[in-house]
DNA sequence: TTTCAGTATGTACTAAGTACACAATTAAAA
DNA sequence: TTTTAATTGTGTACTTAGTACATACTGAAA
């Protein structure tokens, strides 16, 4: 077997443009949201797409994702996730363009949006129906990622405030899991798994009895051993 | 906001190199294997790489890497699922090269490997160390996804013979996840699921009181529904 | 002071997970 | 032919987690 020069065979390879498209996903008003942004492209003329760029030649994909994230909301410590390469040869309406799905959950409230050029804002995600390219079946995909992953860490958290009520919390699985929980064993739940600090506060401005305050112990979480065998299918 | 078309836009973009690369897991003689061939660059002269190839131009990477698992190993009706894809721009010497891994599992009896090319075979996961590129981390990183999935999906089954005995499927378990089964709660388990088929056959040829031989039950675990609500982290 | 909205909590029941022990079967060795 | 080794096959007591459901409490506003 002859062996070959690097340089010489990837000078070969077909080239194609990589991008990343974040979805990124807040929670306010008993919704969960998604961050669009008015499409720009002539074919998509008053569209709605996620926030995305190109891959850049010496940039590792992670890095543009968080880029972008930066670039368009001026959020840099916050949690984010590959979720899928997206390759259809037709995506992208000017040309073969592979993209990489990233997922990121932020507070709305903790960020004002400053930035809203083309048309920045938060969409109720239930209410999305139709955007441009693929990213509507980029959308669903990253919210049956969020689903999922909601339900096995602590991902919820970083959509909340810093300081919650049950309540809030339980809307929050609720809207993004789009079912009803019953409020006893949710609380016992959570109860069970001690993770929450009772912050010994109440809910203010709040139309009826007001709730406790609690945040979560991500100290302790990241102490504890995940258990992780479970078959069950 | 001026429109922009999408053709001149994409021919901006830098563009690079996608290939896919395959974890293709087997199982056998109680050990997880994974196939490997011999590299044939320069660089990585002697060490061991997954089975990958360039995506072409107007091809989905899915394809792709459907294609590299028939090249490769003749196989066509197989689980093939994307993992994940690794950016980094040094992981390929010949330059920047982007890759989606991709894992798939096979039995290895089904197959007997007819192409030897670059020294095609199986080798145990445990016993490898390095290999060329960044390899040895999608090995990893995809190992780690199948040790989820098989708790999840019943992916195991088709790593094994068609008909196999319930110490078989616990082996299989304990060589992905890498840890000791209690074998009444094992076998209680899969009982209570309720998705084997009992065959009335015995093991032929163990030196032992031979053990019953069973199925999946792939048609009743399609129809069933999946309960997926069970916030545990 | 009554009503409203929602918080807070408990209990009985069922299902699933865990730890553990012994009898039955086959092949092979004595 | 009997014994031994290896492994299959099963059951029970206990603990833990999940589910369904009802009532009392609190604060704000009418």
């Amino acid at each position: 077997m002859p062996l070959k020069n690097g340089a010489a065979l990837v000078a070969e390879y077909p080239k194609m443009p990589v991008t990343v498209d974040c979805v990124i996903f807040g929670f306010d008003d008993n919704e969960l949201k998604v961050l669009l942004i008015r499409s720009d492209l002539e074919k998509y003329q008053g569209m709605w797409s996620l926030l995305g760029d190109v891959v850049n030649d010496t940039e590792e994909i992670d890095a543009a994702a968080y880029r972008v994230l930066d670039q368009r909301t001026g959020m840099t410590d916050i949690y984010l996730d590959q979720v899928k390469a997206f390759s259809h040869p037709k995506r992208h309406p000017g040309g073969r363009v592979i993209t990489v799905a990233y997922c990121s959950l932020l507070n709305i409230k903790h960020h004002s949006l400053q930035i809203t050029e083309n048309e920045l804002h938060w969409h109720n995600v239930s209410s999305i129906t139709e955007m441009a390219f693929d990213h509507k079946e980029i959308l669903d995909t990253c919210h049956e990622w969020l689903q999922k992953m909601i339900q096995e860490h602590p991902l919820g958290f970083n959509l909340l405030p810093d300081k919650f009520s049950l309540r809030e919390l339980q809307n929050l699985y609720e809207a993004i899991l789009g079912i009803q929980l019953d409020r006893r064993n949710f609380r016992k739940k959570f109860a069970t798994m001690d993770l929450l600090i009772d912050l010994d506060e109440m809910e203010q401005d709040v139309p009826h009895r007001p709730g406790k305050l609690y945040k979560f112990n991500f100290e302790k979480y990241n102490k504890s051993p995940r258990k992780w065998i479970g078959i069950d299918f």
